[in-house]
Formats: C-alpha cells, structure tokens, sequence
DNA sequence: GGCCGACCTGA
DNA sequence: CAGGTCGGC
C-alpha cells in the first residue's frame, strides 16, 4: 500500500467500485494513446476531467478508488485534523490544489489562495502545501451524485465500460486465436516486477516473473502440473531452465509439489546436518556449496534412505530447527558441552 | 570446474 | 549477516 497513502490518510474522501485489475488496469488504459485527459499526478493516481468534474482515480487490487474535486462551499461540522507521514499526500493534495486553481480561472472566478479549500466527495479538505497539513471537514450529507443527479460511480462504469466482461471476452478472442493469446499474456498485469518488489521479494521478483512469463509461452499452462508423471531427473532438469531456479530450489519443487519422493534439497541446514552426523569429511575445507559437493550429499542420502529419502531428509530439517527443540534436548546438549569443558 | 561478489530484504 | 542463483573471473 505505500503507493497509496493518500487512500489510508484520508479514507473518508475516497469511495471505490469493486473490479479487478484484469478487468481495468488504469495504469495501461490512460497512457494507452487513446484518452489524453488524465495525467499521473503520482504513481498509479490519475487527475482529469470526466462529467464537468475533476476526478482522482487509482485502484487497489479489487478496486477503482475515485474522488472528485467541486467548487460549491457548503458549511461542515466536524473538523479532523491529518498530519501526513510522507510527502505523498501533500503532493497529491497539492496536485488537487493545482487543478481545482486550473478549473477556478477558467470559469473566471479567480480567488487565489496559499491554503486551498477542497469540497472532496462531501468532505471539505483544506491544503496548505507549505507546511504539508491536510484538514477534512466533514459535511452533514453526504451525496454520491454530480449537480444533474447522476451517480458518480455510474459515471465511471459508463466510462469505462465496465459492465462489460472483459475477462470472458479475452478467453473467447484467444480460443481460436494464437497471436492474441500471446499478446494477451503481457496483459493485464505489466507491473509484475514492480508489484513483488513492494511485496518484498526483493531481487527474486524479476526471477519469479521470467518464470511464470517463460512457462506461458514456452510450456503453457498445465505444464507444470504435468511434470509430476515424469521422472525424477527429467523434471529436475527442465525446472533448472527456468531463470532463479537453481538446484535447491528444483529439488524443492520436485519433492514438495511433484511427488518426486527421492528429490534431496540440500541447502545450507542440510550442508550442516551432513558435515556434523555423516560426511565429516566435508569438513572446513569447503567454503561454498558448489555442485559437486550437492551432488555428493544428495547421492549419499538417497543411498542411505531410499526411494523416500526426501521424505526422510524433513524430517532431520525440522529436527534441527530451534523451535522443534525440546528443552529436555537442550538440558542435555547443554550437559555434553559442560563435560566437554572439565 | 570452482570461487566469489552482486542482488535485496528482514532480523 | 543469512538465504540461493547467476555471471564474471
């Protein structure tokens, strides 16, 4: 949500309609070339001019968030003072101030002011951008209409159409046609990357994204479903192709979501298990876990355990894991180190 | 083929 | 600083 604080500093200014992004992704639909009107005044948060009114839209998954901007000044009630966090409420707020002062001089009712007052969606907001204070007035009545009394949010379904499945319609444009299909795939999400960084994948988005974007278009979708009728090895290989999907991680999938029984992930807990209970001759000597090492390891615990030593290898993991340690056990390591020491 | 730094976040 | 993969050496 962090491109979004100005929907959680000020909730009650903003109203939504339920839709997916699939369904309308504003972010490709405004810069697309075919609506010139809107302009992003922040990240994914557009400013135009729709109905004789000035409207902010962004969207959160699910749903088109709007406000919009009038000129009528009626009295209000409450007062709710807002200190913004960040500079993005101010800049969007300043970004309203800008377009309401645009709307004022071209109806030729130019009363310039520092601190701005915002009638937003029955609230009343009052900007003074110099010292990034935010004030909401609330009003008595709240109207979801324009001056006419058509609902904003008809308003919005009418202009984008969104009565209509989108959804459905890329299914059936796609059935029959291949290069649609394809197309298609880079729709409706482009910010991929961008949207796994925000939640905190961190380098691995562009990895994740390669990936899923790789196994649409060179495998379809059931493929990785139906690597689980084939062996072992041959899944393991072709799940190495895929971009960040290393040893580990294969054997990871394999064993956890393609019933590959005998798949030993080794990383850097089982690297520790194998040099302190089994292979101590892996000893010191090794700084990293190259690929000859995993292989040794991998092929001595499948030797060991069986066709079911991935199977038994979680259950040496967990073990190791502090939070599966029973106090008695650590009595007992504690009791080994204290003869160790006399 | 092996080694190591870069990538990024959370702890 | 750990966690796994990749690319350069």
């Amino acid at each position: 949500m962090q491109h979004h604080a100005v929907l959680s500093a000020l909730t009650t200014v903003w109203r939504s309609i339920p839709c997916s992004r699939s369904e309308l992704n504003l972010d490709v639909v405004l810069s697309c070339g075919q609506s010139f009107r809107w302009k992003q005044i922040n990240p994914s948060h557009w400013t135009g001019v729709l109905a004789s009114q000035v409207w902010t839209l962004t969207q959160t998954d699910d749903h088109i968030w709007y406000t919009t901007y009038c000129l009528d000044g009626e009295e209000n009630v409450d007062l709710v003072g807002l200190e913004s966090q960040n500079m993005e409420p101010k800049q969007s707020a300043t970004s309203a101030h800008r377009e309401l002062k645009i709307e004022r001089e071209r109806r030729g009712c130019c009363k310039n002011t520092v601190d701005a007052e915002i009638s937003c969606m029955g609230k009343t907001v009052t900007v003074n951008p110099s010292n990034n204070f935010i004030f909401v007035k609330s009003k008595k009545t709240e109207d979801d209409c324009d001056k006419v009394g058509r609902k904003k949010q008809d308003i919005l379904m009418d202009y984008f159409q969104l009565n209509v499945e989108l959804e459905s319609l890329y299914k059936q444009w796609g059935k029959e046609d291949l290069h649609f299909r394809r197309v298609a795939q880079e729709f409706p999400a482009p910010d991929v990357e961008e949207r796994l960084k925000n939640l905190g994948f961190g380098y691995r988005a562009k990895f994740v994204n390669q990936s899923a974007q790789t196994i649409l278009e060179k495998h379809g979708y059931d493929w990785l479903v139906s690597l689980r009728c084939v062996p072992y090895e041959d899944a393991r290989t072709m799940l190495r192709a895929l971009p960040g999907v290393g040893a580990k991680v294969a054997d990871c999938v394999c064993l956890m979501s393609l019933d590959k029984t005998e798949a030993v992930p080794v990383d850097t807990h089982v690297w520790q298990i194998a040099k302190r209970h089994y292979l101590p001759h892996l000893g010191s000597d090794n700084k990293t876990l190259t690929d000859r090492l995993y292989k040794e390891i991998g092929n001595y615990f499948h030797n060991l355990w069986g066709p079911y030593a991935g199977w038994a290898q979680s259950v040496l993991f967990c073990s190791d894991l502090k939070k599966f340690q029973s106090p008695k056990t650590d009595e007992v390591t504690r009791q080994k180190k204290r003869r160790k020491l006399y």
